[in-house]
DNA sequence: AACTATTTATAACG
DNA sequence: TCGTTATAAATAGTT
């Protein structure tokens, strides 16, 4: 907020994001003490930094009883954690962003990848417009994207739903062939059946009766209702 | 921070408390996820209003996987150790909530912050799908996921598209706008010059000659044409 | 909720 | 980490 604008993202060179941690921080867990005394509010705050060291703030007494309260609002809120274990790849992706930048290089050691490399680049490209496209998103669409970047994330995103469409499309299938195996077992099941209870009609009494039952006694296969 | 210096004591108008818990709780959130994004922190924050009413946020994943986190931290570095014996019990309701769910049910704490809480579910079951999303994406779209999950990320990513697509407009009609203005004023400046060219004519030269100047001398806008 | 005069936070630099 | 300063952001008071 001075001497520029700052963008929305991860600040690559890390003095500056040391340094900016190190302020906002301290901005944060002042701000957060300041809402507690006007507004009478119970406010706790944790801070990890990106190297695993904790900053905390719990106004009004301590983070224990803080985090108990926390639990007994919570509850029922709280879906599975599922989610947790995608975060370490998420953040692999974010870091993975710093390395790479020159265009072109080629290391002397992979003379015989330049293809690996290539694609590696390619991937690389791929992940930082979705990780961009993701704050983009979580941001509420705020964060700064360029006009060609979202142009970009467009066409990603058109390919991800193609694809997406492929995959639903063949699990569809996949499961009308299961089906309409099962209709087939079914129907010849059915035919069997038939035949038998015909058959011990004739031998058990000689006058022939309906049996009242429609041939085939297959389930109408409904799937493409939908 | 504004038209007067603010006493650090609490608010006691209240109605002037609430508007100031309502701005500063939204400014301490957002500064909350801008240390986030720009340092690679984790941060948790949560506030209970004077009444009660729980708002939280937790960056990266979700508030419990903080916790846990959190108690695993400071183990030890508590203040309190009165405290340190709760801690068991709390991981334990955090990895218990699995079991629950069945919407509709209200505990008598959150009856203010059903609205809440309802939102909060709301976007964590977006991350969550987002997530999987992701793990499908990378993986080659070989990750399994089922017909229902499919569609609603397809869903999702419709929504996603269709955000991009008027993020990308209102920035192209910006950008129109902007030009337009750009013309006008070249067009003004232009119509003065060429003013002053023929009036430099008619006092150096009575006999008229035409400026081979074609007017207007803007460039002609192509923004149409894509 | 919107506006705006001010205060505050802070990015860049040393 | 600390200090300085120009500037961006937050927000108190007001409508």
């Amino acid at each position: 907020m001075a001497r520029g604008k700052v963008q929305m993202k991860r600040i690559e060179n890390s003095v500056h994001r040391q340094v900016t941690f190190c302020k906002r921080r301290s901005g944060l867990l002042k701000k957060a003490k300041e809402l507690s005394v006007l507004c009478d509010a119970e406010i706790g705050v944790f801070i990890f930094s990106a190297h695993g060291k904790l900053y905390e703030l719990a106004t009004k007494g301590n983070m224990q009883g803080l985090i108990e309260r926390y639990m007994k609002s919570s509850r029922g809120t709280q879906p599975e954690p599922a989610t947790i274990e995608t975060q370490p790849d998420m953040v692999m992706m974010a870091k993975g962003k710093k390395k790479k930048e020159e265009k072109g290089e080629k290391l002397p050691s992979m003379e015989a990848s330049a293809d690996a490399n290539e694609e590696i680049n390619k991937l690389k490209q791929e992940i930082e417009i979705l990780q961009k496209g993701l704050r983009f998103m979580f941001g509420g669409c705020a964060a700064e994207m360029t006009l060609d970047e979202l142009i970009g994330l467009e066409k990603h995103l058109e390919i991800w739903i193609y694809k997406i469409r492929s995959t639903k499309m063949d699990i569809m299938f996949k499961e009308i062939e299961q089906l309409r195996n099962k209709e087939g077992i079914l129907k010849a099941a059915n035919q069997y059946l038939q035949d038998k209870v015909e058959e011990n009609i004739m031998i058990t009494n000689f006058a022939p009766i309906t049996t009242n039952i429609p041939y085939p006694l297959t389930i109408q296969n409904e799937i493409f209702q939908y």
